[in-house]
DNA sequence: AATGAATGAGACTTCATTCAT
DNA sequence: CATGAATGAAGTCTCATTCAT
């Protein structure tokens, strides 16, 4: 199943970490998150289980560059966005987050775990760096946000920033439920008119949480 | 420590099953909640290992338990303390219900790992009856909020309610690293001076997002 | 495969505890020590995995357990003979030793691969004691002989007693080839023809051993 | 690290063979034996996993050329020091032999592991071939110790080159606790009491086996 | 009702060895 | 000759759950 035997130089090894961690996402959508074994994402990804670790220091490691791609990913195609044209309003502005959450399907769902991979076998020094590329991330989307909400938001992007991710963590909870439950929803169809929808409802939480935030924007 | 040693009548099963909640929420407390095993709650309970299974089905459903107990205990706060007096302002209603939650440390942390929950080993009749429940909840806190923000709520209090909730989780998430990740933001000064107070961040939050949502109120 | 299902009181357990026990010897003497793994054990034992380790903590507890099982027969057999008559002379003593020894194969070989399993993953308190154990085995063992070998060895019980292991353990690696080598002697006859007998060549070897502590005796 | 690039010819290779060595060498003072490994060995060659194997054709081999390196060193100094004078009396042989291994720490810890090596990955040749050196040796030895100890062990040589190096491993064993019981003993005044010293410990132990041997000598 | 011994699937990880490059 | 990516068997240990007592 892998495209080359062996990843010799720089950019094969990149691309094979790369196929790993498309084996980890397919498995990731497939079914659910938590049940995923390093022996699962092996076969998945045509190698073998000690072959992960050649690319992964542990398991966490592997999760948190998935959710990692995904992020770098999405705050790349937001910057770029933004270059070509800032949101005309709050609505859109929020509308634009959701949109680009539901093309990243994992994201969402991999940073709503993220405190759960935190505490698993981590080296220290991995999860440092993982930290300060957040903290990078963080002021690269808040000065996003401060072009995109004027002078209100002028040095609270960061924290906007946060905010926002705090708002789209705890809709993806509310509004997607997992497999399980949501075999249970379906089951009831009291419970399944209650139903949201992620990205419209983010889209109004989001749109709220803006206009609260800079009023006149 | 069980102060009885068989549980007869459904009063002191009853107790009994609260003895066991209460075991699991000091420990939960102490410790990291995904490290908590069903011996050392029974230890902790004073009971053998076998017994907790006479009471929960499985451990997911003792998790449930508790975050329902806490959950109904805060629910039962608002709403007392709302039939007293409304508060005068959305800062004034954020900082109640960031206060709230402050008192009960362990609710918000069982809410924001509720999905890993349900994704576990939890009977589908279980899931039901605690989505059920949820549902009521979320109407009576929506109702709260009805209350509290004026006419322009009207009719959408349980999806304020929601969106109240997916901030508690969202903003917990952030600003409550989990013991590995504080002790390697402890480790360098830039990081340790961006760290956030969960209660006055989430009241902030709440307090945009409330303004976001009725305006003039 | 296990004689009783469930073991409930001390006594079925220390019971179950030797059943673990007599199935690793088994499994010892059979092929060979290193290659022993705690699933082998909990087959041969009839038991899951898991149970063993509800008996011993570690792998490295449970051989040690095994040695010390052994040392404390073969300890209490030699107190014993000496409070019925003490050994003649050196070489009477010497063959005592020797043949006790072969009537427990494995522990020689389970004392010369002491280091080996000490390194490995022992909990600090269960090293510790082993350790103490095995000094007042040492000192036992010391009495026997300055009852033995008379004025001469006074106050030089434990030293002597060490002698005499290093001895036996030396002799065993020298005289008893594992498997393997054994059979890469058997066939070469030039080889073969230097093949030592471990019972008559310990048995030499401490007499001179004793002959050189005490001269006299 | 390695001084060239390939080894061409046969001068070359043994050279290089000797470097993988020496770097098995380091390591093995400087930490635990059993926990080396071939990825250790080769980092620290400046070669290749891959390159080892070439020379070696499996861990065990490189060991077992490892020990065989030291004794083949330690038997020329043997002989070259009683070619200029034999030892006055036991005591002074006893000394000198203690005093060569002292020099060779790796030496005798690699002899007292070598069932565990001889059991382990060895092709049938190697170990043949190996356990004919072993025969050279222990004749050559054997010659030595007939010359200094005089008409008494005439022919018996071969024998007392055996019993001398039981004794040396088994006094190794017991005065040479590995890293784990070495600190669980520092943690007990008692116990680092009885600590015995490896050069005088076996110097004694020689003397006595010798004069038990050779009274009159 | 209570116990806790037993289960056993399953997790992660290591490392000697191979072989494509 | 040299490399080092890949292998994959093997290992130890955990823990939610069951069930004989």
């Amino acid at each position: 199943m892998p495209q080359i035997r062996r990843a010799m130089n720089a950019g094969q090894k990149e691309r094979r970490r790369d196929d790993v961690l498309d084996a980890a996402r397919r498995l990731c959508i497939g079914s659910d998150m938590s049940a995923l074994s390093m022996d699962a994402i092996a076969r998945e990804a045509g190698l073998a289980k000690g072959t992960l670790y050649l690319y992964f220091q542990t398991k966490e490691e592997l999760f948190l560059a998935l959710l990692e791609q995904d992020m770098e990913g999405w705050l790349a195609s937001v910057e770029a966005a933004f270059a070509e044209a800032l949101p005309s309003d709050h609505r859109a502005l929020a509308k634009f987050i959701a949109a680009g959450l539901i093309e990243r399907p994992l994201m969402t769902q991999l940073f709503a775990r993220l405190p759960a991979v935190l505490e698993g076998n981590l080296p220290d020094d991995v999860a440092l760096a993982f930290r300060l590329r957040t903290v990078r991330r963080t002021d690269a989307f808040g000065a996003c946000l401060e072009r995109a909400l004027g002078p209100i938001a002028q040095g609270q992007g960061a924290r906007l920033s946060q905010w926002v991710f705090a708002m789209i963590v705890g809709v993806h909870q509310i509004a997607n439920p997992r497999p399980r439950m949501q075999r249970v929803l379906e089951s009831r169809p009291e419970l399944l008119a209650r139903r949201l929808d992620f990205e419209s409802e983010l889209a109004d939480a989001l749109t709220a949480l803006l206009d609260g935030i800079a009023p006149t924007a």
